[in-house]
DNA sequence: CCGAAACGGAGGATCTTCGTCCACTAGCAA
DNA sequence: TTGCTAGTGGACGAAGATCCTCCGTTTCGG
């Protein structure tokens, strides 16, 4: 996933690697960043030297694992805004593939720790940009056809993804999944163009939220 | 707040107790209730002794917060029925009423470890009882006036409630302000009545958030 | 089959938080 | 005012958690 190093790895050491990214990034995904190494090593099926010699300390993990992830979630939006007939369908698939973006905005937007650590990687930057670009685009599009309410932007779409898919702790696990889906769902209809209730403030573009 | 001890405390060691339950409402909402007892104490201008003679251990200090904000959340969700029109009015008052909402969500289900201590004390499961009684009556009124939607019920609000409240980490304040308004404006914008977008699964009533 | 590459996990170093203890301060009753 | 006692605060040792290195063993691949 980065740039290739000087020697190609062994082929057990490229797969413990992958099995590492993996790892990571469903544990990062419902625990936040700070979970314990051995943790990640663990759910990995590797010892913590194998981890730490593949990232030679956290911040290189979460790197990889962001790039990895934002990579994806770049993906699932073409995907979507190609494949979907309606700009407002594409948001809403989006919206609903809840699991790659996940983590995305949990290491986004969610954590303190992850965000500074990102946000001077300039390859995660760009990734990001992109990713906000196609946002914007589906929004846009969405506002065109005048089934999203015009006085939204990207900014305010990437907000309301950040703060639904914070799972809840706990709770058996069905209800969690059902609430989530209601609670997306409400927020959708939130969203679709609608005369009056015209919202506080402006419209927050890919810049307010930094 | 809870029962008087045997004997009266002097009257600066009450204030210092009114402090650091003030200061651990703040700080608990917005770090969670896992911040070191000392932060607690410095905010609260005391030592950790002091605190800890008043609270010998941490769930004692997260029972007392949450016995103090339950009762208040409480009294602003019987004011807010009492002195609004209609009861979508109270329950947009209520929600806008972030921060001393905030904490009690935080507590009551954002927090694994403070959910299992509080589920435990009579005195908050008959606060958050009826809390949500009061909760249930503003969704049914609000139903009945037409105004909210007939597929949710409270346990669907509640848990809106918790994932909104959920402040987004860093971000300038005012952003992150401003961001909060207009998120919490798309979803009563999605709580409003309105014919077809059936929700998926069935309403959450308040014995689904357990 | 052999050398290099990779592995895993025990364990020492470091950091964090807890909660106690005690010398000091300040209410309050007389 | 004074003396008694409740109250205070923060230094500090204990307990735990996490980090990350190091090295004996295993596995790959030429």
């Amino acid at each position: 996933m980065s740039a290739d190093p000087q020697v190609p790895l062994r082929a057990d050491a490229r797969r413990n690697r992958d099995q590492i990214i993996a790892a990571a990034r469903t544990i990062f995904a419902e625990f936040g960043p700070e979970v314990p190494m051995e943790e990640i090593a663990r759910a990995a099926g590797v010892g913590v030297g194998t981890l730490y010699r593949r990232f030679p300390d956290r911040e290189a993990l979460i790197r990889a694992v962001a790039v990895d992830n934002f990579s994806r979630v770049l993906d699932d939006a073409r995907e979507a805004a190609e494949q979907e007939p309606t700009a407002w369908c594409a948001l809403v698939r989006l919206l609903h593939q809840s699991v790659e973006l996940h983590l995305s905005v949990q290491l986004a937007m969610l954590s303190k720790k992850a965000h500074e650590i990102l946000k001077e990687d300039p390859a995660i930057a760009t990734l990001r940009e992109e990713l906000l670009v196609e946002l914007e685009a589906m929004v846009r599009g969405a506002q065109n056809e005048g089934t999203l309410r015009p006085d939204v932007a990207e900014g305010d779409v990437a907000m309301l993804f950040a703060l639904l898919l914070r799972q809840l702790e706990s709770r058996s696990p069905e209800v969690a999944r059902m609430s989530t889906e209601r609670s997306i769902a409400i927020m959708i209809d939130g969203l679709q163009a609608r005369p009056g209730t015209p919202l506080p403030g402006r419209p927050l573009g890919r810049h307010d939220i930094n």
